[in-house]
DNA sequence: CCTTTTTGTGATTAATCGGGTGACTTCTCG
DNA sequence: CGAGAAGTCACCCGATTAATCACAAAAAGG
């Protein structure tokens, strides 16, 4: 809706994907010019006319954009579906590029491993959902997850979960609302699902930096995942621990028995 | 191979990925330990032990490594399936909101075009290939290819032709080697293609600098598009015209009419 | 043809960011 | 309790990048 504040944000996320911000500023003044000279662009973005060049010259061997060689010279932006085409590639390029370089890398050293009791911790929506989804992906007997938050259903985590429960792994999803347990339902329909009743998994008032409760997975009774996001950054955090005899794992089954899981039994 | 040389490359595409140098060195020494300190880390990476830490937490706030917060902590990095897929979201979340705002800004200003005879010039290899497949998209009648270097012809473009040739557009595709006439009319088997009796296109000795063609693409004999490639910096440099009066376009056509494609006829 | 303005290049300055180091507090363990 | 390791901070400095300026080449326009 709001021109500028697109704009603003259409710069930001260019210099995320790497351009810098006089590049950014002329690659959003030209997508919004059919054509534009040096002077034109400069005027419409503050990219002093001097840097113009520069900047264009580096888009121009990006693929983002098209110069004609007149004088003065004209400059012009590929189309938004060409943009988005080519910035893909060149990621998508360079993840598969790093993938190979690590996999031949991958020998491990020395195994600087204790395989005690360890409690890790993860944050970033991102890394959280990929890992949960792996989890669930490896279970062999059980999967017991919690959702606090609708935004965390996503499509990928069904398709996990779809997946897994067709290999005849037994599903088990609580929901805090019972608006939430429909989705599931609707999302997951061979999964047992059930309301909570745990008080303290609900996001109070939304006070400021209140902390509400994210995920909470529990694998083939022997791993399990908690996860919290605080109201005010919406920053997701993770607690993840691994082996029967973890201390973290032991206190989830033993609330998992107690009540969180009603009767382990379908509906009410 | 290589690991040493590998551990570089995994570095350098970490960091065109958006992370700092610490960042990188320690995800890829994470990488080839089951589990480190910042000690260990630090020796393996010679990254200042001191700054380990900070590297570590924006690696961890983005997901791609899990911290155990005991005394001495440990860190480890996630899965290579994990980090990549990680590192996929994140670009592919950055381009749709790009595209997003993008969308909701393109209400164009002052048109600021000229209808004259415009010679447009891009560069940079994957912009170019988009390009290429676009304006083969986009064709109604008639294409007319010639390729260079057998790299060019990529899965995306023998898509787009293939499609194209579905349409009813008439195809055509010179080659300037046998071998390479013969993939062409493997993955495009629906093409008439030929072998160019142009020699200056063939890239000659490959001496230091020399200029080899890439392609050269006409599009319902009114738009253009010829790409070379210096042998030295590989990198592709293309120019491209349109409208049926364009001057590099009229030349195109008298070229073609020429012997480029001999005679319109299939095989010899 | 000469003047004036515009266009393009290059060098130079200023500010920001990231790599590198060391001081200092806290913790662990003998 | 004392030595050494772990962790946090604050600072320095070099490189990158934003910003300005000086100047040559080229158009425009009398």
């Amino acid at each position: 809706m709001d021109t500028n504040e697109s704009v603003e944000e259409a710069i930001g996320l260019l210099q995320q994907l790497g351009l810098k911000e006089y590049e950014a500023r002329c690659f959003v003044g030209l997508s919004r010019l059919r054509s534009g000279t040096a002077k034109t662009l400069s005027e419409m973005t503050e990219v002093p006319r001097t840097r113009v060049y520069d900047a264009v010259r580096v888009l121009e061997s990006q693929g983002l954009v098209e110069v004609q060689h007149s004088s003065p010279q004209e400059f012009r932006a590929v189309s938004l579906e060409e943009a988005t085409e080519t910035l893909r590639d060149q990621y998508e390029a360079r993840v598969e590029r790093l993938e190979n370089a690590l996999d031949t890398i991958d020998i491990v050293d020395e195994g600087d491993d204790t395989p005690i009791q360890q409690v890790w911790s993860l944050s970033g929506q991102n890394g959280i959902e990929n890992r949960t989804d792996q989890l669930i992906e490896e279970a062999t007997d059980e999967v017991v997850l919690v959702i606090g938050d609708e935004s965390l259903l996503t499509d990928d985590l069904a398709d996990s979960l779809n997946e897994v429960v067709s290999n005849g792994v037994t599903l088990i999803i609580g929901a805090l609302t019972e608006p939430l347990e429909d989705q599931i339902q609707t999302k997951v329909p061979d999964a047992t699902t059930f309301i909570t009743g745990l008080e303290w998994l609900h996001s109070e008032n939304a006070t400021e930096d209140e902390t509400a409760i994210g995920r909470l997975l529990l694998i083939d009774r022997s791993t399990i995942l908690v996860s919290s996001i605080t109201s005010g950054s919406k920053e997701e955090q993770a607690i993840f621990g691994e082996g029967f005899g973890n201390g973290l794992v032991v206190i989830a089954r033993r609330l998992m028995a107690q009540g969180l899981v009603p009767a382990h039994d379908p509906g009410q």
